[in-house]
DNA sequence: GCCGTTTTCGGCCCGACTGTTTTCAGTCG
């Protein structure tokens, strides 16, 4: 059982626990306890005791018992009750944007509608309109939140939604009226994926920018229009959330904006502690009007005793706790990447050669890349035989020669096979500088056998790199079974460095796991996977995911300098005799 | 349901917007 499917049923359950009217606050708890099950990178599995389990924050004696029912059986009698209480279907009425929990339950009850089809009929019949608390507009509403829910498939890739942040914010600062503009939400806090753009704005005028805001070329339609926060639809089903703030309170909004929630709680928490108070217009004194931050972000936190929180660590995965205790790390920065340790040439399936991908490393700034095309048994990629091998290394010594003092890496993707051995025989793994050993096949092995599988290919001395780890597709295909736990300490040991893919549809390791790998010891590389030269770009998508996982400088070998790097290969193969 | 160097009971973040109201509940983030 993943902790995804626990984290999925504790949802379910405080669903259907607000369309029985239950205390909210118990709601809250099953919430809380859905998302920090979501977010733990060991699976609850391993835990072996109520005791062990009432350790993590925000779960207690009562959901610790689910989750060893859960885990035992695979769902808890309380989700069975409830969702027996209710038609099957009940739970999509609340994904229709205009209905929550408590006008679902009047649907429910006063009219049995239990899906999205008796609902669309009730809307269309004007059966809903006459009754009490819901009138002609509301069902209109839902009528319109059908459409949204079945034309707009869940949430969007960061790829997708931070250049059209960063065009919207452009257009934003250049009116007279703005002074500052920023994203906010998931999308500044670097989510993977985001369900809506947050886009905060400081003026005095609030009115002008919101007139201007919802007439924007992108906009399709208008959700909300208000004087101080709009919401608004794009063509491709993208929602951007304007709110605006006077200059005094851009910080706090700023802040409090960008979340996360259990962050914020987390921090109002401390600030109720210090008798104070925060929201979205600074920091208070208990009654009392007159702010006394609010202006910065880094203010705010100032204000209750921190230092300043990076927006992609802001998850309540203990970053509160480090800051007062002034461990924060220090995250890495996409200016501190000196090179790129996964790209493609035209040798395997990319479609620049060698050349074209060396300069656009090059003029990124970069001192070095590592080629890494596909090996021999990933046909279906174009995967080098040896012989092909011998002539992408001969093309990559005149390039070199060209092009230096930038550096282009032997490297090669090479497939792990079935068994945990390497695609190539060792009298070809010696020619590599760096080996990047990845899965491609049989990807759905049993968890021991993949775990062992894994762990051969980090123990062969001749690996550097294990290649995008999981395996998994965002919202396409799931990660491979896979105990992690048992693999962190034999990175850590043989000094293999587990790989952020950067490639958007990848992001992996993810960023929990990365933390959690961090704990172990282990070092990382961030590689864009790149097939093309403008695949490079997706670098900056890897620093965040490195950001989310709490990962600094030293722990990336992208970090060091091309001098330092070379030393660390030589002093590699020293050690391992190869 | 969770949590606690003031608490094992009584709190639990807080405000904008909408629609249905005649002063507020529900939804949303």
């Amino acid at each position: 059982m993943e902790n995804t499917e626990i984290s999925r049923i504790f949802d379910e359950i405080a669903e259907l626990l607000d369309l029985k009217g239950e205390n909210s606050f118990k709601v809250k708890a099953y919430q809380k306890a859905a998302r920090t099950v979501d977010s733990l990178a060991q699976p609850l599995s391993d835990f072996k005791s109520i005791k062990e389990l009432t350790q993590i924050p925000g779960i207690g004696q009562s959901i610790a018992e689910k989750i060893m029912e859960i885990v035992a059986t695979g769902d808890c009698r309380l989700h069975q009750e409830l969702k027996s209480e209710f038609p099957p279907q009940i739970l999509v009425l609340l994904s229709v944007p205009a209905l929550g929990p408590k006008k679902a339950a009047i649907l429910y009850r006063e009219l049995g509608i239990g899906n999205l089809e008796e609902l669309k009929a009730a809307a269309q019949a004007d059966t809903i309109s006459g009754i009490k608390g819901f009138g002609a507009k509301t069902q209109e509403n839902i009528l319109k939140g059908i459409e949204l829910v079945t034309s707009t498939s869940g949430r969007k890739s960061i790829a997708q939604a931070l250049p059209l942040a960063r065009e919207l914010l452009k257009i934003l600062s250049q009116l007279p009226q703005v002074s500052a503009a920023s994203e906010a939400g998931s999308l500044r806090r670097r989510k993977e994926t985001i369900g809506d753009i947050d886009l905060l704005v400081a003026s005095e005028q609030p009115q002008a920018v919101m007139d201007y805001f919802v007439k924007l070329p992108w906009v399709k339609k208008i959700i909300a229009h208000g004087e101080t926060k709009s919401s608004v639809l794009t063509a491709q089903g993208l929602q951007i959330d304007l709110r605006v703030v006077g200059e005094a309170s851009y910080g706090a909004a700023l802040q409090y904006f960008t979340g996360s929630k259990d962050h914020n709680v987390e921090l109002r928490g401390r600030a109720k502690d210090l008798e104070l108070k925060i929201n979205e217009y600074g920091v208070f004194r208990q009654n009392q009007p007159n702010s006394l931050a609010g202006r910065t972000e880094e203010e705010v936190y100032k204000t209750i005793g921190l230092p300043y929180i990076p927006p992609e660590i802001r998850e309540a995965r203990g970053e509160i706790e480090a800051a007062l205790k002034h461990q924060l790390p220090r995250l890495v920065d996409l200016k501190e990447i000196k090179g790129d340790f996964h790209i493609h040439s035209n040798f395997s399936d990319g479609s620049a050669d060698i050349g074209e991908m060396a300069r656009a490393a090059k003029a990124l700034g970069y001192q070095y890349l590592v080629l890494t095309d596909h090996s021999q048994s990933l046909k279906i990629a174009g995967g080098l035989t040896p012989e092909r091998l011998r002539e992408q290394q001969k093309q990559i010594d005149e390039w070199q020669e060209k092009l230096k003092p930038f550096r282009i890496f032997k490297g090669t993707e090479i497939d792990i096979l079935a068994d945990g051995s390497l695609d190539y025989p060792p009298e070809v793994l010696k020619s590599f500088d760096i080996v990047i050993a990845s899965i491609h096949s049989l990807m759905k092995m049993d968890k021991a056998a993949m775990t062992r599988r894994i762990i051969t290919a980090v123990e062969n001395p001749y690996t550097t790199i294990l290649g995008h780890p999981t395996g998994r597709l965002i919202g396409q295909r799931d990660e491979f079974e896979v105990d992690w736990e048992a693999i962190y300490p034999v990175c850590a040991k043989n000094q293999v460095a587990l790989e952020i893919n950067a490639f958007p549809d990848r992001l992996d390791l993810r960023d929990i796991y990365c933390q959690r790998a961090k704990e172990f010891g282990c070092i990382f590389t961030i590689g864009t996977d790149s097939h093309s030269t403008g695949h490079l770009h997706h670098m900056e998508y890897g620093v965040f995911v490195a950001r989310r996982g709490w990962l600094e400088k030293s722990e990336i070998l992208n970090c060091l300098p091309l001098e330092e790097l070379e030393k660390w290969i030589q002093q590699r193969k020293k050690k391992l005799k190869i």
